[in-house]
DNA sequence: TAAGACTGTTTGTCTGACAAGCGATAGAGT
DNA sequence: ACTCTATCGCTTGTCAGACAAACAGTCTTA
């Protein structure tokens, strides 16, 4: 699970580029719920693009409820309560506020998840749970040699604790998110975690939750999970080399 | 506001109909992550349809992260922590269990939502819940008259803590989940509250959740939140007619 | 043996066409 | 004058075929 380098922005293809800025211009109240959208021919001039590739923008656009079709009439804005998912744009870590809300709704979740873990663990879990809590012991013992290991057997502790509340949408909501949240800020973690954040004392956070939950002490979880992760998310968004605003 | 028809099911497109199909199948372990799917041509013949059509599945699934592709190599089922959307499946309105579990993550997203809010509302965000529980008492008042407007109210009521919390993500989050439940359920949630749901102590437990609000007292909004979405949220599966799995 | 050219396959994009559904309008009938 | 209906044009949905771009594997050649 070694990553070395972040992800690189690969060039987009132009359904993609499209669809993102037909979304923009919504976004930014250029269309507003209800307006028609031009229709596909125009857009396809307006873009200077094939209709085949305006036609998939509108297609991922629609799959999200940002906008619906009639046949024989056109492409309308949708309102806002017909939005079909929830997706991380990439505005949730170029600001250091946005990223703090949005860490802020993965503490809510993951402490949650946390709760009902207390509640429904199992022996199995609980005995993963304790290898992955050794494993962080043991790399911080090497240093920074262990620092890959650190952050992984961390999200891996994590993993299970949500693995063990028995909701399978917890499980989804919290591995998505988490993803997300590696696959652009693994280079920020990383540092992070060099410099601040894994002393001892971090590892007691951790001991805490596992406590808690070994015990079955739903309240307790709950109460330490929090304390860890808004720990966490302010030193992450104090180092985040994002702009403050 | 008033709806009196659930939605009914329009006749998919074509594109939806394949993109649910592969999705399906790799749902039932068909195909594995990092397996290549047929080539668009291939699953144009399979599923008697044009490669545009195929297409477009392809992009609804790759916009998701389900799947990805590469130019001149042909598309891969992705693993599962690429997932770049959290999406409400039907599947979560058809077994009771589902229903419970997801609406525990509305209970629990809802409640920190509240603790937020009592942190962070303004003067005239509180003006305007004691106004949505003021219409919640007047319309109880009118029986099953004002049945769609208790309703309503209620739902502008935590729409209000939802934004109170200062939070957008929770917003969209909420928003999302809450359109989605009423879209299926509806005459299941009016049914409900005719019957049971709507007495005086419900009206109380609103109450309490505006006082702990009001008062700025956190933990106790967010108690008060989960104790009555903990409480409907039994009353709505108990009713709900979905199969008993 | 290894670097580079070649080839076939697959996705990405383009073009043009027709089918299907809808709104508006003009025309027929009352 | 009013209403119903047929028609027409526009827009989305689908189809077919073509070429461009990228890639993997093979084959050639130094």
């Amino acid at each position: 699970m070694n990553r070395i380098f972040d992800s690189l922005e690969r060039p987009k293809r132009l359904s993609d580029e499209v669809a993102y800025r037909i979304q923009a211009a919504i976004a930014a109240g250029r269309f507003a719920p209800g307006d028609r959208l031009p229709t596909e021919h125009g857009l396809a001039r307006q873009f200077g693009v094939a209709r085949t590739v305006v036609r998939e923008a509108i297609s991922l656009l629609k799959y999200d409820g940002v906008i619906a079709t009639k046949q024989g009439v056109g492409a309308f804005v949708a309102d806002r309560d017909a939005r079909q998912s929830f997706r991380i744009s990439p505005a949730c870590f170029q600001k250091r506020k946005q990223l703090l809300k949005f860490l802020q709704l993965r503490t809510s979740v993951q402490s949650d998840a946390a709760a009902l873990a207390a509640a429904k663990r199992s022996k199995a879990q609980i005995k993963q749970l304790a290898e992955h809590l050794e494993e962080m012991s043991r790399s911080l013992a090497l240093g920074d040699a262990g620092l890959e290991a650190r952050i992984d057997s961390q999200s891996a502790f994590y993993r299970v604790v949500t693995e063990a509340s028995g909701n399978e949408y917890f499980v989804d909501f919290i591995a998505m998110i988490e993803a997300r949240l590696m696959d652009r800020l693994r280079s920020v973690v990383v540092k992070n975690a060099k410099a601040v954040e894994w002393g001892t004392e971090v590892l007691r956070e951790h001991e805490a939750v596992f406590r808690a939950i070994k015990a079955g002490a739903a309240e307790k979880a709950r109460a330490a999970t929090r304390l860890h992760f808004d720990k966490a998310a302010k030193r992450l968004a104090d180092r985040a080399d994002i702009a403050d605003v």
